[in-house]
DNA sequence: TTGTTATACTGGTATAGACCACTAGACCAA
DNA sequence: TTGGTCTAGTGGTCTATACCAGTATAACAA
């Protein structure tokens, strides 16, 4: 059964994205839908290699980093397996809307309104400490859970760092915002400061998220930092308050 | 500066330790005792090599391992750096209200609205984990911040593990009840879960808040758990929405 | 002076080949 | 059966080499 999958991966060479990154995206892609299930044993790295035609090496890195996440692990002599279940963790783990959804036993969906690169006001370039009329690129979309409206989220990302997002804005249908900054901007967030707070929703948040005016929402501001603690991203999130609580472990 | 610690380094090709493990060792020593300092420059890798005569690609994957530890970070075009350091914050610290108001800059008060036994209903029987109708220490308290009030409190503590509480009423008033819970009876909060959502204030609710009926507050839950993670209290919280944001730290 | 270009550096990706260390299982001898 | 050895296969380490892509700076042209 691995054979069968690992002849299903296809690479392409002109990719402007590595091969090891290709190849990584699909192992983890494989992982997390599970094709591939906890425990089970991969091709060794030489037949990988063999059958995508590129240097062990090559696998080994992608490999590599799957393992340093956690995703992967190897035993030497012995082969490469995907690693168990994370058990805990859950609550304070950093993660995406659909991962969040997903957990709670919603199905997740994504209706992009805008998309846009406008000029940072005061307290976007606070956030992501840049200056005031910096270009940020503007992503506001509904959050659907089992159809109906769940959030709606306006993200904000330094339009500088990321060039030639808007292009991409077909792929922020069906891709999650943080797996293409993993891929084509290799971009990971690593933490966030998040504040939550409650209000009541203006006439056009209600009509969005099909609750009424002022009804209570609950609003949810996160900056997110990468690997080197620089803010890669701020997001304003409104949860419907029939809908959403937020959970997290403090402590220990 | 860098050519000489470079060149202290000492590599050992007959050790059973590898090469690259030897190098990242060292670098990672020398960051620790600031022999390096943060957003110091390193030699380039190629420089390295050389220096310490093993393939680039040795010293790569030293590098590597030292980036994705956090310890060292890099820029193509411009070299490897000793990252910048890490600044923990006590964000997800356990804390108590009149902590928390003080770190905001408030100065804290309370009012003991109500101090009863009462039977455990469904939603505190479950949180504790305990039998429905058992008994609950029940502790209904006008949290203050600069004399305005900021919250409503309902706290929830199993009567049978703290005998003899409800003639400490009075201490109640000056001391905070994790102290007394600490000094009389040895249980110290170790673990909570929260949870936070919003909702509309009832019509009693916002008279102790000083609000209008109908105001949004933010709705925060808490089970705390002991050290042996043996739940010890259940609160519930209304903050007023216009005074109150939470802030926590996720990821990492 | 100002803007552009060349270039020499940096890390990033990928190849090919080699040998080591560890593991499981097959095999064989006591 | 028991205990050891051999072997094929795994990941682990390392070398040598090549080219790509981003960055700063010095040299040059307008």
């Amino acid at each position: 059964m691995n054979v069968d999958f690992c002849a299903r991966i296809k690479l392409d060479g002109d990719s402007p994205i590595p091969l090891y990154s290709q190849i990584m995206e699909s192992l983890r892609k494989a992982v997390e839908c599970g094709q591939l299930r906890p425990l089970e044993k991969l091709p060794s790295e030489r037949e990988m290699a063999e059958s995508l035609n590129v240097n062990r090496l090559t696998v080994r890195q992608a490999i590599g980093e799957l393992v340093s996440d956690g995703v992967l692990m190897r035993r030497r002599g012995l082969g490469t397996y995907v690693a168990r279940q994370k058990v805990e963790q859950g609550l304070n783990k950093l993660t995406s809307f659909t991962e969040d959804m997903i957990s709670r036993g919603f199905i997740p969906a994504t209706k992009l309104l805008e998309l846009q690169i406008v000029p940072a006001d005061k307290r976007v370039s606070q956030a992501l400490g840049m200056s005031l009329d910096e270009p940020v690129i503007a992503i506001e979309r509904l959050r659907l859970a089992d159809v109906e409206p769940m959030a709606l989220e306006m993200s904000h990302l330094p339009a500088a760092r990321f060039p030639g997002f808007l292009l991409r804005n077909k792929e922020l249908a069906y891709k999650s915002l943080y797996e293409i900054l993993r891929v084509y901007y290799r971009v990971t967030p690593t933490v966030a400061m998040e504040t939550l707070e409650a209000r009541l929703a203006t006439v056009k948040e209600a009509a969005l998220l099909k609750i009424h005016y002022g009804s209570p929402v609950l609003q949810r501001e996160r900056v997110t930092l990468d690997h080197e603690d620089t803010p890669m991203e701020f997001v304003r999130s409104l949860y419907r308050a029939d809908r959403y609580k937020f959970m997290v472990r403090m402590g220990k």
